[in-house]
DNA sequence: TTGTATGCGTTATCAT
DNA sequence: ATGATAACGCATACAA
């Protein structure tokens, strides 16, 4: 029993209290907040009186159980860090609560056990879930679908409810641009192998550059970070590519830091493109980027879901999201000088960048 | 009752079916998952064997309403896709997850009615609430404090526990920094007016300034954005600043892209500083900042509310958490020319610069 | 329009 | 070491 816990003055205020005190039956406090219109008026206002006076708030564990409905819904996604993803929840998150739902929020590094975790975990007390970009495989998914209403985002796994960000025309609109701006050889920096959109963007990347008789070349950032991004710098540089395509902004933005480092300016020396919109903004030069429009997105998945919930089994539903291509300031014909040439004598002139990078280096390792 | 919701075939297994099939009772049931000391192993085994091959998961809500505890927090954010905020939240929400909580995310959008009604939504549900740089006065957090556990993340209220991330120092040493390097005339680009570290901050930069017998003009950036940062360009450069200390991260970048729009480069026309260090070390060239070590105090900010759990009605505590400036490349001296003269000189030589952002920005118009 | 009675699934007390 | 049973606070079918 839960009596024994309340040793503490402070105990919660329950219905019955309520009732006794405004005169009524438990039935009638329950009935003034969940059906109003089958009471009167004068009826209403004295119970909310005293619910206020009193300080009652209905316990959300007792009102779950008897209902079976919690009123929570689950977000997983890989990292909330990455702007993406912060930006899908944020919409997402936002909807849930004009809907009336409140939503939990598991962040799973990008590992998949973690992922697993936080859905066994999460789903005894929510009403349903919305998994981003899961890294999970695919009979695992269709085990907790299993258990509990889900949706999937940015992965595509028939019999389960989804929301695709459609990036394929766009990446494929980015690879013609990039050609009729003059490029023959172009990079496409990749991101997690096991992620739905990576796949999607590459094999439009493939497709596209194929047709127009470009050489593509690839290049894996494992995770979609500023770090692998900048790491792939001097694999992009000696490939012979003048132009690349990122798996995202945050890459993108990794790579920019990494050719201004050896001196080369963007777009002048070398053209990029990355996706998702969020950081593109606040990049300089602005990012050229492919825009997933992720806080609507995040809104679309609540709907989505709820959707799923309302409609007891009916067939699941494959929605796609639209993305563009917006051109800022990152694309430009191809240099007549190879970038690895401009770069390998930037390394001489910009001495003294490279030597501050490497004293500030020291500086934050000694700070930290 | 909620026998009628069982329309569905998949009706949840419960802790009753797994007694029967186990042959054993439901306290032992019970017992298996909470207090396994008290029963034989061979019983234990039995008992999970049936709960495996059933797939049965104890429902949190009649465990909650049973124990009176939810096992969940919420964490409340004015802006989850600021990076800090990001950060802290990963931080908070792992912990979390480490010591058995679930966590429920609020993002209050920078409004306090928001925060207000998040607050009330999520306090129903949780054992504690983790408010971060709330915007709400003092008397209405009070309230909520008396109902729920809560702690506040950078915000000072005497008798509730708080968390504090201490950027004063960092921010006295900033303003040092700048005035050995010769800054005669400095400019603090301000946050969010109700925002505890945005006064702290301010005072910091203020009372540092006077000592040293510098010059500092005070700019108002009213949401910490990229966008409010660039807005302040324009005043900055003509209140005859030569090096400016921002809020934080997100309005220093927004700054500096400002600067280059206008033909400015960093730090040799103009120094600047920020705070946090999540966005510092992937902007070109990377920006000075006042490292927050966000994610640690996020999963401290765990710590300290489970501490205020687990001590029913212990003294408030009030937990500091250091800051370190951490210098990276755009500090310098003084320009000799001042930075309003070459700005105007860039806009000329600029044109086709400015001309490219207009165009830009009728492009995304078109494309959203 | 309101009251009465019952059940939601779990945990904890008291037996055995 | 295990079983029987009474709460936990609320929502609803049913009665009035």
């Amino acid at each position: 029993m839960a009596a024994r816990r309340r040793d503490a003055g402070n105990a919660p205020v329950t219905i019955t209290q309520v009732a006794a005190v405004a005169g009524v039956s438990r039935a009638t406090v329950s009935r003034a907040f969940t059906h109003p219109n089958l009471l009167r008026p004068e009826t209403i206002a004295r119970v909310k009186a005293v619910a206020e006076r009193t300080g009652f708030a209905p316990n959300a564990a007792a009102r779950a159980l008897s209902t079976g409905r919690a009123g929570n819904i689950a977000l997983i996604v890989p990292d909330i860090t990455n702007p993406f993803f912060a930006a899908l929840m944020r919409g997402a998150q936002a909807r849930a609560r004009d809907r009336g739902y409140a939503t939990f929020l598991g962040d799973s590094d990008e590992t998949p056990q973690l992922e697993d975790v936080l859905l066994s975990k999460l789903a005894a007390q929510v009403d349903g879930i919305i998994l981003v970009s899961t890294r999970l495989k695919r009979a695992r998914v269709e085990e907790h679908a299993a258990r509990r209403p889900l949706i999937l985002v940015n992965r595509e796994i028939p019999l389960i409810s989804r929301l695709l960000v459609d990036t394929a025309p766009s990446y494929a609109a980015a690879v013609e641009h990039l050609a009729a701006l003059g490029h023959r050889c172009i990079a496409y920096v990749g991101g997690p192998a096991m992620s739905w959109s990576n796949r999607q963007r590459g094999e439009a990347v493939a497709g596209t550059a194929r047709q127009l008789g470009l050489r593509l070349v690839r290049i894996g950032a494992t995770r979609p970070s500023y770090e692998s991004g900048e790491a792939c710098t001097s694999e992009l540089l000696t490939s012979g590519a003048t132009a690349a395509l990122a798996f995202d902004d945050v890459v993108a933005q990794g790579i920019m830091a990494g050719l201004a480092r050896r001196g080369l300016s963007v777009p002048a020396d070398f053209s990029l493109i990355g996706c998702d919109g969020e950081v593109a903004v606040k990049t300089y030069p602005p990012l050229s980027s492919v825009t997933t429009h992720c806080f609507e997105a995040g809104a679309r998945a609540t709907d989505l879901l709820i959707d799923v919930l309302s409609s007891g089994g009916r067939p699941p539903q494959r929605v796609r999201f639209a993305s563009e291509l917006v051109l800022r300031a990152t694309t430009a014909a191809p240099s007549l000088r190879p970038a690895i040439w401009v770069a390998s004598r930037g390394a001489e002139v910009g001495v003294d960048v490279q030597a501050a990078g490497a004293a500030m280096s020291a500086k934050e390792r000694a700070a930290s």
